[in-house]
DNA sequence: TCGTCACTTCGGGAAATGACGATATGATCG
DNA sequence: CGATCATATCGTCATTTCCCGAAGTGACGA
């Protein structure tokens, strides 16, 4: 479970798919604990379809995104759990570095 | 200060450093608090020097660690401030999409 | 079942990243 | 100053990422 660093798979999947504009934009799309399409986001950001979908797989991965499928469309939204998770875990595996007073 | 998503800049930065194994492995190096040359990173962790001086440099960019030169080496060790004000910051941003109670 | 709509996966090209060795800069000592 | 040691920067290459359009998959409704 742990990598070669101290941080779970989990917690790297979810740094990384926070590391990139696109996909932060996505993110605060949800910031007000909304839902959207796959094609909504992709015709928010003015990005292609397949570009949406694919930076969604990822932030699903990182655990940032929750995906149910209503019908025919597949609506996202934030992942509170897998957020609070990874901030949970960065806080405390960082937290060695710094100390608690002020 | 802003970017077209909602974080700051050194946010960002500081995401994007730690989005890499190999500077997560110099950053849990520093977990204990303690620092380490430039030359001593390179040689622990198997990678060439100015590798090392490199991811360093990002790694100082994000906030994730500082420097401060003694002679003729430079030690780097984690940055509590700049680390703690990134997390306190994805705490806050990402707070709404997650909420409070349990 | 067939067609359609929404999404995902595939293939590929442009740009960014990560690593290296070589070279340049900065600090110290003789 | 000149030599030397530690670090930083440069030039380069291999790999990865990002984005797209095209093709494939799954879920309705006629």
């Amino acid at each position: 479970m742990d990598t070669a660093a101290g941080l779970t798979d989990s917690t790297r999947d979810f740094l990384r798919a926070l590391a990139s504009d696109t996909r932060m934009q996505i993110v605060f799309l949800f910031a007000d604990g909304s839902s959207r399409s796959v094609g909504e986001i992709a015709t928010e950001l003015g990005i292609g379809q397949s570009t949406a979908s694919e930076q969604l797989a990822l932030l699903r991965r990182g655990g940032v995104v929750r995906a149910d499928r209503e019908g025919k469309t597949v609506n996202y939204r934030a992942d509170p759990d897998g957020i609070r998770a990874a901030l949970d875990e960065l806080q405390v595996r960082l937290a060695a570095c710094c100390p608690p007073g002020t």
